[in-house]
RNA sequence: GGAGGGGUGCCGGAGUGGCCAAUCGGAGCAGACUGUAAAUCUGCCGCCCUAAGGGCUACGCAGGUUCGAAUCCUGCCCCCUCCA
C-alpha cells in the first residue's frame, strides 16, 4: 500500500487537497487535524453490494491517509439500512436484504476492505448494536425532528416525487438512521462520496440537536465507470473490482476511454500533481495515451497486489492482447470427447463450448462459431464439427482461452 | 372509502385474435477498424435438436373461449396515479 511521505503538515495538505470534492467545514477540519487529537472518522458500509471496486477505492485511500495521520476509522456495517436499501443517487427502490445475507456480504466486504485500510486502526461496528434496542418511541422521537419538506429537498427524492414515482416511507428513514449512526459513535468526520451529501448533512443536524458537536463532512469525487458515462457501480456492470485478478484489473484499466485517464490517476494513485501536469501536457502534445494508460494500469495493480504482479500483468497484456500470442497459462478443461461426438465421429464444438462453460448454452456457442469468434489452435472454425486432439487450445473472442484435455484417454 | 391506469424478454418500451420467439432503443456478445481506447460500421442477442429445417417453453398467476391467444372472458396476486 502506498504511503505519502513528508511532514505531518504536508500530509494534511495532501489529504485535504488531492482527490477531494468538498469538505464541510474545511477550516474546522483543518484545525482539528492540526490539533493533534485523534479523530473518529466514520464510514458507512452498505452490505447490499459486497464487492469493492475502484469507485470505493477513492474513499478507502482517504481513510488510509487519515490512519497514517493517527486517526481512528470507524466502519459501520449498515445491517439495518441495508434492509431498507439506500436510495442515494438512484431512482428506484431497492430490494430488502435478510439478516443472513447482510452478515455474509459484510464478511466478503471486510476482507476486501482491509486490503486497503489498516485493520488495526479500524473499529467495526454494527448498526444493530444501537438500533437493535430501538423501540417505537425512539423511532417517533427520531422522525419528529425533521419534516417531509426537508427530505424532499434531496435531489433524488424531489425528482422521483415530481415524476410521480414511488418513494417508500422506509427510504425517508434511511438518512435518519445513517445520521443516528453518527450520534451513536460520536463521529468527528464522516467520509464518503458526493452522492451522500444529504445524508451526511442530516447527520450534522441530528448530532447538534442531540448535544454533540456536528461532524465534519469529507466528500470524495465519484469515479466514472468503465463505460465512461455513469458512476462506477456494481449494478451497472461498469466496474473494476479490487479483488479481481491482476490481469483483469490491468486489462480492464486498459479498456477505459482516454478521457478518464487523468481522473483515474488523480483519484486512485499517488502520482504527484506535478507529474500529472506533465502527463496532461504530453497528451495535449499528441502522445499516445496508451502509454500513460499502461502506467496507470501498472500503478493500480501495484497498489492492490504489489510490484511483481504489476509487472506480470503488463507482460501478460503485451503478450496476449498486443501481440496476440497465447498466454503463459491457460485454463485446462478435462472432459470426455466421446460424449461430445457427432455420429460421424467428429466433435460437436457447440456442446464442447457449453461443457467448458465458455458459452452459456449450445445455442450461444453455435452463434459464436457462426460469427467467427472461435479458433482452434490458431485456426478459425466455421462449422460445428471439428477434428480435435487432446491438448488443443481454443480461443473464443478476444481473450477467452481454454485448453481441452480428453478425459477418455486417461481412464 | 371512491375513480382510473398498468403488469411483456437483462432494462426501457411497442404490440390488443393468426403475418409474434414477439417492432424499436439501451445494455451485452461477436466480427471489421484499432491502441483489447473511444467513435463508427456489420451481425447476433429464449432453449433444444447433426447448422437447411424442425421442436419445446415464454408476454404477472390459475383456469376458460377458439381451428388458433401476449392479444378475448373469469378468478386471483402485485404495482401506480388521482380524489377523500
Amino acid at each position: 500500500m502506498s504511503t505519502v511521505s513528508g511532514s505531518p503538515a504536508q500530509k494534511i495538505n495532501y489529504l485535504l487537497n488531492r482527490a477531494v470534492a468538498e469538505v464541510i467545514d474545511r477550516r474546522e477540519l483543518e484545525r482539528m487535524l492540526l490539533s493533534g487529537r485523534k479523530l473518529r472518522i466514520k464510514e458507512g458500509l452498505d452490505p447490499s453490494a459486497p464487492d469493492i471496486h475502484l469507485g470505493h477505492m477513492v474513499a478507502l485511500r482517504k481513510m488510509r491517509q487519515f490512519q497514517e495521520l493517527g486517526h481512528q476509522i470507524v466502519l459501520i456495517v449498515g445491517d439495518w439500512t441495508a434492509q431498507i436499501g439506500d436510495p442515494s443517487g438512484r431512482s428506484a427502490t431497492r430490494p430488502m436484504l435478510t439478516a443472513e445475507q447482510v452478515r455474509k456480504n459484510a464478511e466478503t466486504y471486510l476482507a476486501q476492505f482491509f486490503r486497503i485500510v489498516d485493520k488495526d486502526k479500524t473499529e467495526v461496528r454494527f448498526q444493530s448494536e444501537w438500533f437493535g434496542k430501538f423501540d417505537l418511541g425512539d423511532v417517533v422521537r427520531l422522525t419528529s425532528k425533521f419534516t417531509v419538506a426537508q427530505f424532499l429537498a434531496r435531489d433524488d427524492f424531489a425528482k422521483r416525487f415530481s415524476e410521480g414515482r414511488p418513494i417508500a416511507i422506509t427510504e425517508l428513514l434511511y438518512p435518519l438512521l445513517q445520521a443516528y449512526d453518527s450520534v451513536a459513535i460520536q463521529a468527528d468526520v464522516e467520509l464518503g462520496g458526493t452522492d451522500q451529501k444529504f445524508n451526511f448533512l442530516v447527520g450534522r443536524e441530528l448530532q447538534e440537536m442531540m448535544g454533540q458537536k456536528p461532524q465534519q463532512i469529507f466528500m470524495v469525487p465519484l469515479l466514472v465507470g468503465t463505460d465512461g458515462v455513469q458512476k462506477m457501480s456494481k449494478s451497472l456492470g461498469n466496474y473494476i473490482g479490487i479483488a479481481e485478478p491482476p490481469e483483469d484489473i490491468y486489462g480492464k484499466t486498459m479498456s477505459i476511454r482516454d478521457e478518464l485517464i487523468m481522473d483515474y490517476f488523480e483519484l486512485l494513485t499517488d502520482v504527484p500533481d506535478e507529474e500529472l501536469e506533465e502527463f496532461r501536457n504530453q497528451l495535449k502534445g499528441g502522445a499516445n495515451p496508451m502509454n500513460l494508460k499502461k502506467r496507470l494500469a501498472r500503478e493500480l495493480v501495484r497498489q492492490l497486489y504489489g510490484e511483481e504482479d504489476a509487472r506480470r500483468a503488463e507482460e501478460h497484456f503485451e503478450k496476449v492482447i498486443q501481440k496476440k500470442e497465447l498466454p503463459d497459462s491457460v485454463r485446462e478443461c478435462h472432459l470426455s470427447f466421446n460424449a461430445l461426438r457427432f455420429p460421424g465421429g467428429e466433435i460437436d464444438m457447440r456442446r464442447l463450448l457449453r461443457a467448458t462453460g465458455v458459452a452459456a448454452s449450445t445455442s450461444e456457442a453455435g452463434r459464436l462459431i457462426n460469427q467467427g469468434a472461435v479458433e482452434v489452435d490458431g485456426k478459425r472454425i466455421t462449422t460445428f464439427q471439428c477434428q480435435l486432439s487432446s491438448g488443443s487450445i481454443i480461443k473464443v473472442g478476444k481473450h477467452r482461452f481454454i485448453k481441452v484435455i480428453n478425459a477418455d484417454n486417461q481412464t
